[in-house]
DNA sequence: CTAACCCCTAAAGTATACTTCAGGGTCAAG
DNA sequence: CTTGACCCTGAAGTATACTTTAGGGGTTAG
């Protein structure tokens, strides 16, 4: 049985973030000592662990809930495990997306910049103070039925 | 002059984002009328399309406030506005290489997972659960010189 | 005994970009 | 004269994952 603090070194995470945890609902104690203070088994530190290398994957606090829960629960298969996994990817596969396709146009608009001169003729400014909305589709900024 | 209402929705945002962008030192007011009402120069739909495109290719309201200074400031240069984008691009592609790290990593464990069975030998969880710290660098979850 | 260090709670603050709420004037039409 | 659409302010709420603050008790070494 281990105390708050010693838990916080050995999952490498600051006590307070431990306490947020418990109010979350993401790691359970074990029980209270005479003075208040939580006991914890030697699970949380794995617990905990684990929530970090899920995080690292990218998985929210929220995600990890419920890949705790099917963890927990002995009548989960295998497949809704990788199914939050899979769903995750896509995720991520959309924000990459996303990011390419902003990469991509500044990285134009960078390359079109003669990066001298007075600002009243930048190309990046011009571009952003007029329309690009069509370029590579789906950059609307207006609202839906109204041209300029 | 335009209110508030017609300059919102030329611009494509709501009224109440008006006024959060005006808190927030991005969009100016020309004046007020009799009531107090907001009166807005036309220059003020084209600002709010700027914004929106900067916004668009990835630029934060903060970063956005910025270009608005340099594209007012008749001293500032082509290269000034550059500099922001080429900033800006490589802060995406850094959480590019971030996303794409984490994709790679769960796509490995998606595939290594046999979808059927149950939890207890899921290796998506056991990989979770064990560590993967090593695994290609820098995912490092524990304080630092302490092993397991 | 007291300093240093551990623990406790509840509430508020952080960052971002807004939205919603509460409460209340203004204006044109019918 | 009322209805509905519009405008105003200031404050609080939203989502995420914590951190910080305020205020106070417990334990141990010197
Ligand atoms: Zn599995
Ligand atoms: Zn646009
Ligand atoms: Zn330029
Ligand atoms: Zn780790």
């Amino acid at each position: 049985m281990l105390n708050i603090g010693e838990v916080a070194r050995r999952g490498g995470v600051s006590v307070e973030t431990l306490r947020y945890y418990e109010r979350e609902g993401l790691v359970e104690v074990a029980g209270r000592n005479a003075n208040g203070y939580r006991r914890y088994g030697d699970d949380a530190v794995r617990q905990i662990r684990f929530i970090k290398h899920a995080q690292e994957v990218g998985f929210t606090l929220k995600d990890i809930k419920e890949l705790l829960s099917l963890k927990a629960d002995p009548g989960a298969s295998c497949c809704d495990v990788r199914g939050r996994a899979e769903e995750k990817i896509r995720e991520m596969e959309a924000k990459i997306a996303v990011l390419e396709r902003m990469r991509s146009i500044l990285a134009d608009w960078a390359a079109a910049c003669p990066d001298t001169g007075p600002v009243s003729r930048c190309p990046i400014l011009d571009a952003l103070e007029n329309e690009m909305d069509e370029r590579r589709g789906g950059m609307s900024c207006l609202p839906p039925g109204r041209g300029a």
